[in-house]
DNA sequence: AGTGAAATGTTATATCATAACATGCTGGGC
DNA sequence: GCCCAGCATGTTATGATATAACATTTCACT
């Protein structure tokens, strides 16, 4: 569909910052990926974020816009609504795929006489984890 | 329903911050704000951050966080679904407001066990004026 | 007028991101 | 093998965004 990324040959410090994006337990800023690439002699932010800016634009990472930070993507298949559920409780952060959520902002979009290319899509909620420890909290 | 605010008085930097976004032809950083807000003795942006945490909890502005920006809520009476159009030509930012996407996103979060609070939603795409100025763009 | 809560001012600093320019690596044509 | 074009990387500096910490003022309410 769109943007089928020629695959890309990944440099060392795009490689670098996956590893440490797959250690990690959830989205990392830049300067923390940076905290473990200096482990490689890594010193400056400049480098962390070329690397970052080019897996974004392959899909490879997403970047989340209310945290500053940035996870591997999942759904690596679907492209065009990224979608991030960002727990309040715990501030873990998922990321959900549902075709019918792109479908929906295309219609809206047309609507009103857009062209609809991509979106990102950052939703506050409580993950089913906290939901079972605080029954309170209702969906 | 939700959060409907109780009417808080909005203080002078309130109404000063309302101003500028008024006055300004599209999103303000708090920076350009404050470059407003300089001619009645704010010095700080300090001041202008305080405002804007207040009217954004109010829900009477918007933060744009694709573009670390700040706009006037066009559609106050609904609250869980907040859309962007950023478009990707003119740079132009339209609110938009469609029941069925904040409904869609509770579904589809519900579908995974999370429980839905609210969602800010940035889409990219090409507004009506440029499609009609550069008909090659598609919807 | 007195009081407490909210707002504001002030200074300093943390955090996020890019500019500008030099150097190094690598793969394809000769 | 050698060259060189294109990309990746290193380095230094700085710009842009946001908050901390603490002092002072304002204001509604009694």
């Amino acid at each position: 569909m769109q943007e089928a990324q020629a695959k890309r040959r990944q440099s060392q410090n795009d490689l670098r910052v996956l590893d440490a994006l797959r250690c990690a337990s959830g989205p990392q800023t830049a300067y923390q990926i940076l905290g473990q690439l200096k482990k490689h002699g890594v010193t400056g932010p400049t480098t962390v974020y070329r690397a970052l800016h080019r897996l974004v634009a392959d899909g490879t990472v997403h970047r989340i816009e209310a945290l500053n930070a940035y996870v591997i993507c999942t759904h690596p298949t679907h492209g065009t609504a990224t979608t991030f559920v960002i727990c309040e409780l715990c501030n873990i952060v998922t990321e959900i795929c549902d075709d019918r959520i792109s479908a929906q902002l295309r219609q809206s979009t047309r609507n009103t006489g857009i062209a609809f290319k991509a979106a990102s899509i950052e939703i506050r909620g409580t993950c089913a984890n906290c939901l079972s420890v605080q029954p309170e909290v209702r969906i």
